[in-house]
RNA sequence: GUGGGCGUGGCCAAGUUUGGUCUAAGGCGCCAGGUUGUGGCCCUGGAGAUCGAGGGUUCAAAUCCCUCCGCUCACCCCA
């Protein structure tokens, strides 16, 4: 028997509620800040993401999900959403419209991990992104606007992190700080801190590892090592986050595995503590469009992750509204009937009033128990004696009452109740 | 890629330590019936499992051993 592939799922009818919810609540906050809505392809040339995510990433070296087509292009299912929004950016000139463009998405996203609790090979995407202003006032609209998201949504109890990692101008200088401060504890390194000590040095700050915690803890911090122009932007940040009442909490620890960050990063994390528990992850990328080739233009964004949004909904019992939409049945004894109960099936669905016929070759107390389990409020009967009346008898199944009631005036009858 | 836990009908699950009484308990769900055209409670019956797969040990394996596969949690990394 075929399952669904490793680290993937089905979106089942009954899981769909919470789906809705989290879309219609994010396309409300998207259109409330004036953004619109892009769909890129689910696959790309394999290069964007080379280029644009960035050669020495985990994404790129062992986690992407790339091919060759039968005309022997290399593509790659999308494993974020953040290149192909700059591609679609550049590709349809989007920096001839006021800027900034302010774009927003849903969408898969493929990447090939272990899967574990909230991370999977499939997973998907609410997305943001402000292109061609640098102001701090965008980071801070972006900052906002995840942070409107999951309240909006009713979770609770969470954390905004934020934080600037600087940019080509200062972060070289900070680096080395960073690495005359670690080569002297280099023994008491974890093996893996140990290699990322000269490949990726600020990824020493974020090492789990108890002992490396400890080290980190008194490392310099990206922050003390801004260069003006950075430190300005990240003065006035935080500033507009204060005025806007936005609570989050400085963490001189969060990096970015994605070479294209800038300055500005931040996370949104549940109380649950837990390995990979972000919801929402965002930061600026004032490099990217130009490692695609564009001109020199700012962008900042953030991708929530619909999985793990999901999984809090329900672990804080959020109310989703529960969407089971069948307002009536058709029960029906003999065939004449049948054939009755089939056009008036379809005169009610015509009318509006979501119906389902009751399956055939089952008695009426099969049918109405059937009816019951699937919770639907009316039931409309016919047999010989109905047929014979052109009549119909409508059951309200909650009350548990019924009446007959002329066949012409049932639909108007039965909007009547469903509406009331 | 590394490590831990687990794998019995659609779901939950007893049984695996002490191999035979397991031609595999029970519950939920599903289907039917409890008299003639009616649900929700209750009762009865039914369908549904090569006990993850393959190999081995044994007179005998769901139960022991090996290999593989899958699920899951954690590391790594990330949404």
């Amino acid at each position: 028997m075929y399952r669904a592939p490793r680290g993937t799922a089905d979106i089942l009818p009954e899981e769909q509620r919470y789906w809705h919810y989290l879309e219609a609540g994010a396309r409300a906050v998207a259109q409330r800040y004036g953004y619109g809505r892009l769909e890129t392809p689910v696959f790309e040339n394999t290069g964007l993401f080379v280029r644009g995510v960035g050669q020495g990433t985990d994404i790129v070296e062992k986690e992407m999900y790339s091919f060759d087509d039968r005309g022997g292009d290399s593509l790659t299912l999308r494993p974020e959403g953040t290149a192909p929004a700059c591609r679609a950016y550049l590709e349809h000139g989007m920096r001839n419209l006021p800027q900034p463009v302010r774009l927003y998405y849903f969408s898969p996203a493929f990447r090939y991990e272990r899967p574990q609790a909230g991370r999977f090979r499939q997973h998907h995407q609410f997305g943001v992104e402000a292109l061609g202003d640098g102001d701090p006032s965008v980071d801070a609209e972006v900052v906002e606007m995840a942070w409107q998201l999951m309240n909006g949504l009713g979770l609770t109890d969470l954390t905004l992190l934020v934080n600037s990692i600087g940019d080509p101008q200062c972060r070289p200088a900070y680096l080395e700080h960073l690495k005359d401060y670690y080569k002297p504890l280099a023994e008491r390194l974890c093996q893996d801190c140990k290699e990322r000590l000269e490949r990726s040095p600020l990824r020493l700050l974020d090492c789990k590892q108890p002992t490396c915690i400890i080290m980190a803890q008194e490392a310099p911090q990206t922050v003390d090592h801004l260069c003006p122009e950075c430190r300005d932007h990240w003065k006035k940040l935080l500033g507009y986050l204060q005025k806007l009442d936005v609570p989050f909490r400085v963490e001189p620890r969060l990096v970015r595995g994605l070479d294209y960050y800038t300055r500005t990063v931040f996370e949104i994390h549940p109380a649950e503590e837990g390995g990979q528990s972000a919801l929402c992850a965002g930061g600026r990328y004032d490099g990217l469009i130009q490692e695609l080739d564009g001109p020199p233009t700012p962008g900042i964004g953030f991708a929530a992750g619909m999985e793990r949004m999901v999984l809090n909904l329900k672990r804080q019992e959020v109310p989703v509204p529960d969407e089971y939409f069948v307002k009536a049945i058709v029960a029906y004894l003999g065939d004449d009937a049948k054939e009755t109960a089939i056009s008036l099936a379809s005169q009610l669905r015509s009318k509006g009033i979501a119906t389902i016929l009751a399956p055939a070759g089952r008695s009426l107390k099969a049918q109405m128990r059937y009816a019951n389990s699937l919770g639907i409020p009316y039931a409309l009967i016919l047999g010989d004696d109905e047929i014979k009346n052109g009549s119909v008898v409508l059951r309200d199944m909650t009350q548990g009452e019924q009446r007959e009631i002329q066949l012409q005036s049932i639909a108007e009858e039965l909007d009547n109740l469903i509406t009331s």
